[in-house]
DNA sequence: ATAAAGGCCACCC
DNA sequence: GGGTGGCCTTTAT
C-alpha cells in the first residue's frame, strides 16, 4: 500500500462506542484508521501491518474525545484514508450515501463509472480503513442480502439500525 | 509475471 | 434455496 508522506505525530487509542470498543489512529493529517476489532492485539497488529515504519503513540484520552465527537455530536473530523486511486474513488462515493439510506455494490460500481467492476468494488469496500465515517456499512447486496462486513455482520446491522432514526 | 483470492451479480436449476 | 461463470483489483508468490 502506498504511504509516501510519513504521518506526522501519529497516535492511536481505544474508546467505547455505540458499536463496541473501537480503535482510532490519527495524525496531524487526520484520521487514518477507525476499526472495531475483536481484541486490542488484533487492532494493533492491523496498524502495524498497514503502517509499517510508523510508530504510533498511544493516547486513549484524545481518542475518547474523538469518539464522543463522532458518535455523540455527529462531527465529521478530517479523514486521511490511504489507498490506491481505485479505492479512493470508491471511498469517496461511499461518503455520498446519506445516513439512514443504503445502496448496493453494483450501484457504487455504476457511480464511479466502472459498472463491470462490481467484484473489485466489493473488495475495495472491504479494505475501507475508516469504518463508520466512511460508511461502508450502508452498502448491501443487489439481492437484498446484507453482504459482508469486516468487523462482523452484527456490527453492520447495529449501525444500520442506529442510523434508521 | 502470474496466480489466487475476494464484503458481487446474473443466471441457471 | 444452492451452484457456476464472468468480472476486476490487489496481494502474495
Amino acid at each position: 500500500m502506498r504511504q509516501l508522506p510519513p504521518l506526522s505525530e501519529p497516535s492511536f487509542g481505544f474508546s467505547n462506542s455505540p458499536f463496541g470498543e473501537c480503535c482510532i489512529a490519527f495524525s496531524n493529517d487526520g484520521i487514518c484508521a477507525l476499526t472495531f476489532p475483536e481484541t486490542r492485539e488484533s487492532a494493533m497488529y492491523d496498524l502495524e501491518n498497514r503502517f509499517p515504519e510508523t510508530n504510533f503513540r498511544q493516547n486513549d484520552e484524545k481518542v475518547e474525545r474523538l469518539a464522543r465527537q463522532i458518535f455523540e455530536k455527529g462531527d465529521r473530523p478530517v479523514l486521511n484514508p490511504i489507498g490506491t486511486d481505485f479505492q479512493q474513488s470508491i471511498w469517496r462515493a461511499l461518503q455520498r450515501i446519506p445516513a439512514g439510506k443504503t445502496t448496493t455494490y453494483a450501484q457504487i460500481a455504476e457511480a464511479i463509472g466502472r459498472p463491470k467492476a462490481v467484484r473489485a468494488v466489493g473488495t475495495a469496500i472491504g479494505a475501507n480503513p475508516i469504518a463508520f465515517l466512511i460508511p461502508c456499512h450502508r452498502v448491501i447486496r443487489s439481492d437484498g442480502g446484507l453482504g459482508g462486513f469486516r468487523w462482523g455482520l452484527e456490527c453492520k446491522k447495529k449501525m444500520l439500525e442506529w442510523e434508521k432514526k
